[in-house]
DNA sequence: AATAAATTCAACCGCGGGACG
DNA sequence: GCGTCCCGCGGTTGAATTTAT
């Protein structure tokens, strides 16, 4: 898994980059002669030198009938932040949420507007707490790094052995510059599934399910069903 | 007017995971 | 159970555009 680009992508000859509105047509073209499903036939049998992949983002974040292409609402943008607070980074689940957008749209929206946003505002856009808090807590953190490392110290003299390692790395995440400027090693905050950038996927599982449409072809539907139910 | 810096956002990448033979 | 195919996700990149100097 993973090992090499994906099928159809492997070609040289694939073009990469921006789409020419020749492409768009053709995608457009075949996806209303065809419909949707099996992007990696795509590309050869649409006449384009792309790979299935490639394709598939063009349709699902550009060219998809019903997209909305104007600026986010304030309306749109309160949802998204209440969202964000609530499950974190799960671009496809927010998008789910606003009827055009695109999980790319959302989260681009989030990264050039929206954090800022808050930040200006002075709610940490990671945590959604008024900074200064998320800055107390990062001040006891160094307390206790400081504490941990003056421990480490005394108990690693004279010891060679695998405990070594192990204290290396705890000592790494206490005084790592990144743990001065985020959240990660917090504790959760109570009513959030995490605080981490992508909060632990305990809670859903993405589920793909083979419907039978009564279009040209078969699709996919995503489900987020808990963790352990089949 | 020139150009450097900042911003935007479309597209790419790598990976996880379901479907299926 | 295993291997392969394919899709969808979140993170990241970089070209195009805008703004500042």
């Amino acid at each position: 898994m993973g090992v090499g680009p994906p099928a159809g992508c492997e070609k040289v000859n694939v073009k990469k980059g921006l789409w020419s509105a020749e492409e768009d047509a053709k995608l457009h073209a075949y996806v209303a002669a065809h419909g949707t499903g099996n992007w990696t036939n795509v590309p050869k049998k649409a006449g384009l030198k792309r790979c299935g992949k490639s394709c598939r983002l063009r349709w699902t974040n550009y060219l998809r009938p019903n997209l909305k292409h104007e600026g986010f609402t304030s309306q749109e943008e309160e949802l998204i932040v209440t969202l964000h607070a609530t499950i974190g980074s799960r671009w496809s689940i927010i998008a789910n949420q606003l009827p055009g957008r695109t999980d790319n749209d959302v989260k681009n929206y989030w990264n050039t507007k929206l954090s800022k946003k808050l930040a200006l505002h002075g709610i940490d856009p990671v945590t959604h707490r008024p900074i200064s808090e998320v800055k107390h807590s990062i001040t006891t953190l160094h307390i206790a790094a400081a504490t941990s490392t003056s421990l480490l110290n005394n108990n690693n003299n004279n010891n060679n052995n695998n405990n070594n390692s192990l204290n290396r790395d705890l000592k790494n995440i206490l005084l790592s510059p990144s743990s001065t400027t985020s959240t990660a090693t917090l504790p959760p905050r109570p009513g959030r599934l995490s605080l981490t950038k992508s909060p632990p996927k305990v809670h859903f599982r993405r589920r793909r399910r083979r419907i039978n449409s009564s279009g040209p072809s078969t699709s996919l539907r995503t489900l987020f069903v808990p963790r352990g139910a089949r």
